[in-house]
RNA sequence: CGGGGUGUAGCGCAGCCUGGUAGCGCAUCUGGUUUGGGACCAGAGGGUCAGAGGUUCAAAUCCUCUCACCCCGACCA
């Protein structure tokens, strides 16, 4: 891509409503535009970050043997009103209403809908287990939308549900998505943090939050430092395995500001490993048993033929929360770099451009086809702009590797540079082969 | 929903108190000069002053209502 053709609506100034860096950043790099409290449109630059956050999440869902499905976003109020939680959930729901007058809703999340489809075509214990998941637009009428696309009305997310016969199978199905999410989080380049969490009106009395660390997180979190040298590689997707990885984890201390216990901090975790930061929510994940199969009469013959209601567990990502989140976690001293593998692009090229003397972008261009067969995604930055420029605007955008062609390049070197760090000379085949790292 | 605040060019703001027909910076466009950390010179375009009603010879400015957005709080992926 040329970046003269990219619809990158970039401006200098930033907006005075954006309060947070990375609401600030998206509005900045036009990442995204809002349309109205809380509610925004996607424009290509963070559509594409988005989707490659999503693929990851997807890849590893998969991974555990998840299934991917799609559910509608607008719901009936009836399987609601049968789980009980139609007039439960209160004004966050945002409800509707048809040509025919009946109630509808846009979906704040999925479990009576999933309950429901699963209840009408499975009847055996030997369908079970099974985890069925959808990436979809979600709307909560939140009472104050804030921060961007860390807390908004329209949201994008990702919601797993898991139907087994027994509790214990039920916790079995539990291990593996938390596993899942560990290893999503780690492959987009994030600490996260499980954490026993409170299970609000989901339900149930099993619950982890994961959580990343940020300055601007909204939860005040308590944790032994030490979670992180966990190394994930060491489990497989095995039952056994994964209850080793649940009692290593629960090994050392993590905690929310709600279940913060300041003596058995203090007691259990050595001075030198404690954090106390802030963190943003990035995924949640439920045990509630029979919470909405009980009620929705989700039932399916045991082995004795006797009818029990499956035991189900709800698991969600905040795929479009995670695009600010990662910039929460990624942004200094007026730098952005997004991690590889969610970054926008792999690479820039910036070549010095000026109106007599084209070398340097007829250069540029031909690194950049070199590039494009290779299958590495190019940004080529064409505009005749000055250099300055140029550097502000790229440590704006965040694209972690640079090459630049300019007075420091030679016949067959250029520089090239990670953001952050210093540059180097080095040959296209040198370039290529780092790209590839 | 309670408390506070703001709506004037794409963005950031001044003008409002004391009414007289709209301005600054950035961005944009044209031409020229520049070209390694957010340049320079010259010129140009761009506004139903959030909306409706009222007072007045005259309203961005005064009055009334409505709407939108932001901040603090209770709630959350």
């Amino acid at each position: 891509m040329h970046l003269s053709k990219l619809f990158i609506p970039i401006t200098k100034d930033l907006p005075s409503e954006a309060k947070i860096k990375s609401h600030q950043l998206m509005l900045r790099t036009g990442m995204i535009k809002q349309s109205s409290a809380g509610i925004y449109s996607w424009l290509p630059l963070g559509f594409k970050v988005m989707k490659k956050i999503e693929q990851i999440v997807r890849e590893e869902q998969n991974a555990i043997n998840a299934q991917e499905m799609l559910m509608p976003t607008i719901q009936s109020s009836e399987i609601w009103k049968e789980s009980g939680r139609y007039d439960d959930y209160g004004e966050e729901m945002l409800r509707i209403k048809d040509r025919q007058g009946r109630e509808m809703l846009y979906g704040p999340t999925n479990e009576e809908l999933i309950t429901d489809v699963f209840r009408s075509s499975v009847k055996s214990y030997k369908s079970l287990p099974q985890i069925l998941y959808h990436i979809q637009w979600k709307f909560r009428d939140e009472i104050r939308p804030r921060f961007g696309v860390m807390r908004c009305k329209e949201f994008y997310m990702k919601d797993a549900y898991s139907f087994d016969v027994t509790e214990d199978e039920a916790k079995k199905s539990y291990n593996k998505m938390f596993f899942s999410y560990l290893k999503t989080f780690e492959r987009l380049g994030l600490k996260a943090i499980p954490m026993a969490a409170d299970t609000g009106p989901i339900g149930g009395d099993l619950s982890h939050e994961f959580i990343i660390l940020a300055e601007t997180g909204e939860s005040q979190i308590y944790a032994d430092k030490r979670i992180f040298q966990i190394d994930l590689n060491k489990y497989k997707n095995t039952d056994t395995s994964l209850v080793q990885m649940r009692k290593d984890f629960s090994d050392f201390y993590s905690a929310t500001d709600e279940k913060f216990n300041e003596k058995e901090f203090n007691g259990t975790v050595d001075k030198k490993n404690q954090i106390k930061t802030k963190g943003i929510e990035v995924g949640h994940i439920f045990y509630f048993g029979d919470k909405y199969s009980k009620p929705m009469n989700c039932l399916i013959d045991d082995k004795s033929g006797k009818k029990i209601s499956v035991k189900m567990g709800s698991y969600g990502i905040g795929v479009s929360r995670l695009v600010g989140a990662t910039i929460e976690a990624n942004y200094n001293n007026d730098i952005m770099k997004w991690p590889k593998s969610i970054s926008p692009f792999d690479v820039v090229i910036i070549p010095s451009i000026n109106k007599n003397n084209k070398d340097n972008l007829q250069k540029a261009d031909k690194i950049y086809k070199e590039l494009k067969k290779q299958n590495i995604d190019v940004l080529l930055d064409d505009v005749e702009e000055n250099m300055s420029n140029k550097f502000k605007k790229h440590d704006l955008i965040g694209i972690p590797f640079q090459i630049i062609i300019g007075s420091k390049s030679e016949e067959n070197k250029f520089e090239f540079k990670e953001l952050n760090s210093r540059s180097e000379l080095l040959s296209l085949e040198n370039i290529k082969s780092k790209l590839k790292e």
